[in-house]
DNA sequence: AAATATTTTTAGTCTAATCTAAAAAATAGG
DNA sequence: CCTATTTTTTAGATTAGACTAAAAATATTT
């Protein structure tokens, strides 16, 4: 059995990889984890003993299979809950995150599945992140980020990038949700600020933004 | 914020301290725990430590407030999830215990009040046993035990005493459940086992099991 | 390619929670 | 009421996970 400790670095070094695909930096892991870069050197020499990183001093390291596999039930459980708390109990999307931080670690595989049922099969959660099967499998979704799409493009968003509480509240705050359809105004080269029309208004938001909405195009 | 290990020594000194109304044992408390009489010690010391429990060496332990307050929240807490894993998940009432044991720690008042309010304000849990308020306060009932009732008296099933797997899964095998109406038929004054008659059967209890049954006369 | 800066690892310390072994206090039985 | 037994506490060790400071490796600049 893995510690809490141990499962969170799992999914955070599965994280970082997925956004890099290469070798992910002690550094980078200890800023994630919020610790000091020497605590996550040691938790990595641990992980690497476990068999479930591979890791070479220095280089850094990525999930084995194995690794792989137990981070993949952390994702899974992180975004059931994540589901359940909003679909069941109410919770708006940027509320949930610290929650599921902690759901995430209860031992019941009989638990997670019967909540999967529960919540009808679900394949994403509240921030259209997709959530892994059984298998740990996910279903690769074919959506762009936003920033891909040219002036008069269109499509639906169907997830963000960041879910960070910030960045959940600011969309809150414009009125963007999961589910709107967006069309591209006007695309300002200069800064690549983005202006778009979501029906009931049209606004303009930065780069970074727009580089971190997922986007259907249609 | 109080650890993991503080909560579940907090509620077992609490569970412990409504068996018998006096002073806990440090042995008592070890064996609950399952740890060492040497480790109940250095827990004890801590949360006296804290203001959380009333503590002299070599005497025993109880409670204070502050600690009996915080105690309620776990149990609170413990009962809600186990209800919820049986009313909406569909696990029978002898499954649920190790897994409220690890959920009764998560942190988040919203969501243990949500929880509540999902559930419908449940007043007991699957094995009878009354649901702490919002301020921690429980309704008192007026169940007496099975082993009370006098021949010919008549009464309903409201809880387990001792919600053990080993009894729930025996109470399962001789089909009792909570809500079944008990007439006692015969009581032995050998060994106070009682012939008791639940409508569908008649059956003998032994006064171990007797002793262990919530019954609400009418 | 040397010097400087950054990243990563190691060495050593700390705290929480556990354990074993031994000492101290309380209790029970003759 | 004294001795034997039981209970409880203390002392000292261990493990996980964090930290700081210093050393070692790697990367970046002149
Ligand atoms: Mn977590
Ligand atoms: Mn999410
Ligand atoms: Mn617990
Ligand atoms: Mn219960």
């Amino acid at each position: 059995m893995l510690s809490q400790a141990e499962e969170n670095y799992l999914k955070e070094i599965y994280a970082l990889g997925e956004e890099t695909q290469k070798l992910v930096s002690t550094n980078s892991i200890a800023k994630k984890m919020k610790t000091k870069a020497s605590s996550a050197t040691d938790m990595l020499q641990k992980l690497a003993n476990k068999g479930l990183v591979d890791y070479t001093k220095y280089k850094g390291a990525r999930l084995s299979k194995k690794g792989e596999t137990r981070a993949m039930v952390i994702v899974r459980k992180h975004r059931l809950w994540e589901t359940f708390l909003v679909d069941k109990l109410g919770f708006s999307w940027d509320e949930v995150h610290d929650i599921a931080e902690q759901l995430e670690h209860i031992q019941s595989k009989t638990l997670t599945n019967r909540l999967d049922a529960f919540l009808e099969y679900p394949s994403h959660d509240p921030h259209g992140h997709p959530i892994p099967n059984t298998n740990g499998k996910i279903v690769a979704s074919e959506s762009i980020i936003l920033a891909e799409l040219k002036v008069d493009e269109e499509g639906i968003v169907v997830g963000v990038k960041d879910a960070s509480d910030s960045f959940l509240k600011y969309l809150n705050k414009i009125n963007i949700t999961i589910g709107d359809t967006i069309k591209i105004v006007e695309i300002e080269p200069f800064d690549n600020s983005v202006t778009i029309d979501n029906n009931t208004q049209q606004i303009t938001i930065s780069g970074n933004v727009a580089k971190n909405l997922y986007i259907k195009s249609e």
